[in-house]
DNA sequence: ATCTTTGCAAAAGTTTTGCATATCC
DNA sequence: GGATATGCAAAACTTTTGCAAAGAT
């Protein structure tokens, strides 16, 4: 996402009515410019965030703040931490359980069918899926 | 899970070669009479282990050690702990995120075709999904 | 006898909280 | 001015580790 693309987004958020301080924005950015879901720790190192000296709690503080809006969407693939990314449009993740690269897919599932059909059995009301393939990327598939 | 099964379950994992010690196999029958998978504090806070004295890292060895045996497998729903559960046949969970009760469905879902694709398009290879719909359960859609 | 597991306590790591100060509308 | 966010430090919580003792084959 380039510098136009993430001041859309920004003010397009501060439309909605989200008071996006200073703390909030960094956030925003260093998970626009991420190419795969980061964890509270590594959102903290990246030099977007050190160079503007957010504190520990503040990241932690928008982090819940975001995902509780709906900006953010909360990950916890297998393992490791507490992983966030934008929550711009529906994808799934390929996790290497080798080099544990992510990986972001958009594909089509068919899952609609499926979830009336929970509906009608269970009464449980989908409101989303969460489907994540684990196995070995391109490159650890070949060693 | 009644007790004979529970005990055909443990002789089929020693059999397997699996050191089954008293820590483990407490583990294991915590987790067999559970009905949603459980997190370290709650599998020590039950009444058997409780009973049985055993201690917090012993539960954590024993809990990855039969994750790595592929006894147990790891979930992380969004948001909480660690939950595992037994491993015992593939199936999805419906994840209320009003009251957080975790309900197991079995279906059959044809992801083989899409897995095939990602193959063809992208390298990956897969070896398994993980699959879990969020939502409203019965109780909590009529409210 | 050797190798592995366990208990204990301490350490490491992650996330949350209280409070005073700063910021926003 | 009133409400909300931030920084700092401390606390809470979860998970891991070192080491000596106990257990398994």
């Amino acid at each position: 996402m380039n510098k136009n693309e993430l001041n859309k987004l920004i003010s397009l958020l501060a439309q909605q009515g989200l008071l996006l301080t200073s703390g909030r924005k960094a956030v925003i950015s260093v998970l626009a410019q991420a190419k795969k879901p980061l964890s509270a720790a590594e959102i903290m190192e990246s030099a977007l965030i050190k160079k503007e000296k957010i504190n520990r709690a503040t990241v932690y503080r928008s982090l819940s703040f975001l995902e509780s809006k709906g900006v953010l969407e909360l990950l916890r693939l297998s393992g490791d931490e507490r992983l966030y990314h934008l929550n711009l449009e529906h994808h799934h993740h390929l996790v290497c359980t080798l080099c544990h690269k992510i990986e972001v897919i958009h594909f089509c599932n068919q899952l609609n069918t499926q979830e009336d059909e929970i509906k009608k059995s269970t009464g449980f009301t989908v409101k989303k899926h969460v489907l994540e393939f684990y196995g070995l990327c391109r490159e650890c598939s070949q060693n």
